[in-house]
DNA sequence: GACCAGGCACATC
DNA sequence: GATGTGCATGGT
Protein backbone atom coordinates (compact mmCIF):
# COMPACT_ATOMS: atom_id res chain seq x y z
CA UNK A 1 0.00 0.00 0.00
CA UNK A 2 1.86 2.89 -1.03
CA UNK A 3 -0.22 5.78 0.19
CA UNK A 4 -1.11 6.55 3.41
CA UNK A 5 -4.63 5.91 4.59
CA UNK A 6 -4.54 5.99 8.30
CA UNK A 7 -6.14 9.54 9.20
CA UNK A 8 -8.94 8.26 6.44
CA UNK A 9 -9.19 4.87 8.13
CA UNK A 10 -9.35 6.26 11.52
CA UNK A 11 -11.42 9.08 10.93
CA UNK A 12 -14.19 7.05 9.68
CA UNK A 13 -13.63 4.87 13.13
CA UNK A 14 -13.77 7.63 15.43
CA UNK A 15 -17.19 8.81 13.60
CA UNK A 16 -18.88 5.32 13.30
CA UNK A 17 -17.67 5.40 17.01
CA UNK A 18 -19.39 8.45 17.84
CA UNK A 19 -22.93 7.31 15.77
CA UNK A 20 -23.34 4.04 17.08
CA UNK A 21 -21.14 3.93 20.35
CA UNK A 22 -19.53 0.39 21.27
CA UNK A 23 -21.16 -2.55 19.56
CA UNK A 24 -19.37 -5.10 22.22
CA UNK A 25 -18.76 -7.79 19.92
CA UNK A 26 -18.53 -10.93 19.70
CA UNK A 27 -22.11 -11.81 21.08
CA UNK A 28 -21.55 -14.83 22.78
CA UNK A 29 -20.73 -16.27 26.07
CA UNK A 30 -17.65 -18.76 25.19
CA UNK A 31 -14.88 -18.85 22.96
CA UNK A 32 -16.55 -21.89 21.22
CA UNK A 33 -19.72 -20.50 20.98
CA UNK A 34 -17.64 -17.49 18.58
CA UNK A 35 -16.28 -20.18 17.07
CA UNK A 36 -19.75 -21.75 15.82
CA UNK A 37 -21.38 -18.35 15.70
CA UNK A 38 -18.62 -17.40 13.29
CA UNK A 39 -19.69 -20.70 10.71
CA UNK A 40 -23.24 -20.52 11.41
CA UNK A 41 -23.59 -16.17 10.39
CA UNK A 42 -22.35 -17.35 7.27
CA UNK A 43 -24.04 -15.53 4.26
CA UNK A 44 -26.88 -15.65 7.13
CA UNK A 45 -28.92 -13.29 9.20
CA UNK A 46 -27.60 -13.33 12.81
CA UNK A 47 -30.74 -13.49 13.95
CA UNK A 48 -31.15 -17.00 12.46
CA UNK A 49 -28.17 -17.61 13.78
CA UNK A 50 -29.36 -17.14 17.31
CA UNK A 51 -31.89 -19.38 17.00
CA UNK A 52 -29.99 -22.02 15.85
CA UNK A 53 -27.55 -21.54 18.82
CA UNK A 54 -30.51 -21.41 21.45
CA UNK A 55 -31.09 -24.83 19.60
CA UNK A 56 -27.74 -26.25 20.64
CA UNK A 57 -27.57 -24.77 24.07
CA UNK A 58 -30.81 -26.29 25.05
CA UNK A 59 -29.36 -29.85 23.87
CA UNK A 60 -26.25 -28.69 26.02
CA UNK A 61 -24.56 -29.18 22.67
CA UNK A 62 -21.75 -26.05 22.72
CA UNK A 63 -18.82 -27.75 23.35
CA UNK A 64 -16.23 -29.24 20.98
CA UNK A 65 -16.70 -32.11 22.73
CA UNK A 66 -20.53 -32.49 22.27
CA UNK A 67 -20.51 -31.41 18.63
CA UNK A 68 -17.79 -34.10 18.01
CA UNK A 69 -20.08 -36.59 19.45
CA UNK A 70 -23.49 -35.54 17.75
CA UNK A 71 -24.74 -37.14 15.11
CA UNK A 72 -24.40 -35.40 11.80
CA UNK A 73 -28.26 -35.93 11.28
CA UNK A 74 -29.48 -34.49 14.47
CA UNK A 75 -27.08 -31.39 14.29
CA UNK A 76 -27.83 -30.26 11.06
CA UNK A 77 -31.79 -30.60 12.33
CA UNK A 78 -30.42 -28.57 15.48
CA UNK A 79 -29.10 -25.29 13.16
CA UNK A 80 -32.21 -25.58 10.97
CA UNK A 81 -32.74 -22.31 11.27
CA UNK A 82 -29.56 -20.90 10.21
CA UNK A 83 -29.91 -21.87 6.58
CA UNK A 84 -27.49 -24.20 4.56
CA UNK A 85 -27.85 -26.69 7.52
CA UNK A 86 -26.47 -29.41 5.75
CA UNK A 87 -23.39 -28.04 4.61
CA UNK A 88 -22.99 -25.90 7.90
CA UNK A 89 -23.56 -29.31 9.90
CA UNK A 90 -20.02 -30.79 8.05
CA UNK A 91 -18.68 -27.65 8.78
CA UNK A 92 -19.46 -28.01 12.45
CA UNK A 93 -18.01 -31.00 12.12
CA UNK A 94 -14.86 -29.96 10.00
CA UNK A 95 -14.16 -27.64 12.40
CA UNK A 96 -14.02 -30.43 16.03
CA UNK A 97 -12.14 -32.73 14.16
CA UNK A 98 -9.76 -30.52 13.22
CA UNK A 99 -9.83 -29.49 16.94
CA UNK A 100 -9.46 -33.32 18.04
CA UNK A 101 -6.91 -34.04 15.46
CA UNK A 102 -4.65 -31.73 15.80
CA UNK A 103 -5.07 -30.31 19.49
CA UNK A 104 -6.82 -33.56 21.15
CA UNK A 105 -9.94 -31.48 21.72
CA UNK A 106 -8.34 -28.44 23.40
CA UNK A 107 -9.27 -25.10 22.16
CA UNK A 108 -6.88 -23.43 24.72
CA UNK A 109 -4.11 -25.66 22.99
CA UNK A 110 -5.18 -23.90 20.01
CA UNK A 111 -5.19 -20.68 20.82
CA UNK A 112 -1.18 -21.04 22.11
CA UNK A 113 -0.35 -21.14 18.19
CA UNK A 114 0.90 -18.18 16.54
CA UNK A 115 -1.20 -15.95 14.43
CA UNK A 116 0.29 -16.70 11.31
CA UNK A 117 0.15 -20.21 12.23
CA UNK A 118 -3.23 -20.80 13.50
CA UNK A 119 -4.50 -18.65 10.19
CA UNK A 120 -2.83 -21.14 7.82
CA UNK A 121 -4.31 -24.00 9.44
CA UNK A 122 -7.54 -22.54 9.77
CA UNK A 123 -7.83 -21.69 6.22
CA UNK A 124 -6.91 -25.75 5.53
CA UNK A 125 -9.98 -26.49 7.14
CA UNK A 126 -12.94 -27.43 4.66
CA UNK A 127 -15.49 -24.41 5.31
CA UNK A 128 -13.23 -21.86 6.71
CA UNK A 129 -12.21 -19.16 4.79
CA UNK A 130 -10.91 -15.58 5.19
CA UNK A 131 -13.69 -14.31 7.25
CA UNK A 132 -14.66 -17.29 9.57
CA UNK A 133 -10.80 -18.24 9.92
CA UNK A 134 -10.35 -14.12 10.90
CA UNK A 135 -13.25 -14.00 13.03
CA UNK A 136 -12.29 -16.93 15.10
CA UNK A 137 -8.13 -15.40 15.52
CA UNK A 138 -10.11 -11.69 16.33
CA UNK A 139 -12.78 -12.51 18.65
CA UNK A 140 -12.43 -15.94 19.69
CA UNK A 141 -9.20 -16.15 20.45
CA UNK A 142 -8.37 -11.95 20.63
CA UNK A 143 -5.59 -11.83 18.11
CA UNK A 144 -5.21 -8.42 16.07
CA UNK A 145 -6.41 -9.40 12.93
CA UNK A 146 -8.70 -7.28 10.49
CA UNK A 147 -11.85 -9.06 9.84
CA UNK A 148 -13.21 -8.05 6.39
CA UNK A 149 -17.03 -8.83 5.38
CA UNK A 150 -19.66 -7.73 2.76
CA UNK A 151 -19.97 -4.34 4.14
CA UNK A 152 -16.53 -3.80 4.70
CA UNK A 153 -16.06 -3.71 0.94
CA UNK A 154 -19.25 -1.81 0.33
CA UNK A 155 -18.76 1.25 2.76
CA UNK A 156 -14.74 0.89 1.63
CA UNK A 157 -15.31 1.09 -1.94
CA UNK A 158 -18.97 3.20 -1.37
CA UNK A 159 -16.45 6.20 0.16
CA UNK A 160 -13.47 5.53 -2.66
CA UNK A 161 -11.01 4.13 -0.35
CA UNK A 162 -10.86 0.37 -2.48
CA UNK A 163 -11.81 -0.50 -5.57
CA UNK A 164 -15.53 -2.61 -5.78
CA UNK A 165 -13.39 -5.42 -6.65
CA UNK A 166 -10.66 -5.51 -4.37
CA UNK A 167 -9.79 -9.00 -2.70
CA UNK A 168 -10.19 -9.94 0.82
CA UNK A 169 -6.80 -9.75 1.10
CA UNK A 170 -6.25 -6.31 -0.42
CA UNK A 171 -9.03 -4.64 1.96
CA UNK A 172 -7.48 -6.24 5.16
CA UNK A 173 -3.86 -5.23 3.97
CA UNK A 174 -5.12 -1.82 4.00
CA UNK A 175 -6.12 -1.78 7.24
CA UNK A 176 -3.42 -4.01 9.01
CA UNK A 177 -0.52 -2.00 7.13
CA UNK A 178 -2.61 1.70 8.17
CA UNK A 179 -2.82 0.86 11.67
CA UNK A 180 -1.23 -0.42 14.60
CA UNK A 181 -2.66 -3.86 15.70
CA UNK A 182 -4.99 -3.25 18.20
CA UNK A 183 -7.48 -6.12 19.43
CA UNK A 184 -10.08 -3.94 20.94
CA UNK A 185 -9.88 -1.43 18.44
CA UNK A 186 -10.08 -4.29 15.60
CA UNK A 187 -13.01 -5.46 17.14
CA UNK A 188 -14.89 -2.31 17.59
CA UNK A 189 -14.03 -1.37 13.96
CA UNK A 190 -15.05 -4.17 12.14
CA UNK A 191 -18.43 -4.45 14.47
CA UNK A 192 -18.98 -0.73 13.93
CA UNK A 193 -18.97 -1.26 9.90
CA UNK A 194 -21.52 -3.98 9.92
CA UNK A 195 -23.38 -1.91 12.33
CA UNK A 196 -23.25 1.00 9.75
CA UNK A 197 -23.65 -1.57 6.74
CA UNK A 198 -26.90 -2.75 8.36
CA UNK A 199 -28.65 0.71 8.62
CA UNK A 200 -27.50 3.57 6.22
CA UNK A 201 -24.00 2.75 4.31
CA UNK A 202 -25.71 -0.80 3.14
CA UNK A 203 -25.84 0.40 -0.94
CA UNK A 204 -27.22 2.98 -1.96
CA UNK A 205 -24.95 5.34 -3.62
CA UNK A 206 -26.46 8.39 -2.12
CA UNK A 207 -26.43 6.91 1.27
CA UNK A 208 -29.14 9.45 3.05
CA UNK A 209 -28.26 10.30 6.49
CA UNK A 210 -24.87 8.04 6.45
CA UNK A 211 -22.91 9.56 9.48
CA UNK A 212 -19.41 9.44 7.01
CA UNK A 213 -20.85 11.56 4.28
CA UNK A 214 -18.26 13.55 3.10
CA UNK A 215 -15.66 11.43 3.79
C1' DG B 1 -43.24 -13.32 -4.16
C1' DA B 2 -38.83 -11.21 -4.75
C1' DC B 3 -34.89 -9.91 -2.29
C1' DC B 4 -31.44 -10.03 1.21
C1' DA B 5 -28.46 -11.74 5.05
C1' DG B 6 -21.68 -10.72 9.29
C1' DG B 7 -19.38 -17.13 2.92
C1' DC B 8 -17.45 -21.02 1.02
C1' DA B 9 -16.32 -24.86 -2.20
C1' DC B 10 -16.23 -26.32 -6.57
C1' DA B 11 -16.57 -26.27 -11.73
C1' DT B 12 -15.39 -24.02 -15.78
C1' DC B 13 -13.20 -20.93 -18.88
C1' DG C 1 -7.31 -15.15 -11.87
C1' DA C 2 -12.07 -14.16 -12.85
C1' DT C 3 -16.74 -15.68 -13.05
C1' DG C 4 -20.87 -18.63 -12.13
C1' DT C 5 -23.53 -21.83 -9.22
C1' DG C 6 -25.42 -24.53 -5.23
C1' DC C 7 -26.37 -24.35 -0.60
C1' DA C 8 -31.62 -22.80 2.61
C1' DT C 9 -33.88 -20.44 6.38
C1' DG C 10 -36.50 -16.38 8.06
C1' DG C 11 -37.49 -11.35 7.93
C1' DT C 12 -38.95 -7.26 5.11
Amino acid sequence: MKKNFAPRLLKIYHTLHAHYGPQHWWPAKSRFEVIVGAILTQNTNWKNVEKAIANLKAEDLVSPDAIHRVSRKKLSRLIRPSGYFNIKADRLKSFTDFLMSEYGGSLKGMLREKTVTLREKLLSVKGIGPETADSILLYAAGMPVFVVDAYTRRILSRHGLCEDKASYNQIQSLFMENLKPDVRMFNEYHALLVCAGKTQCASTPACPGCPLQGY
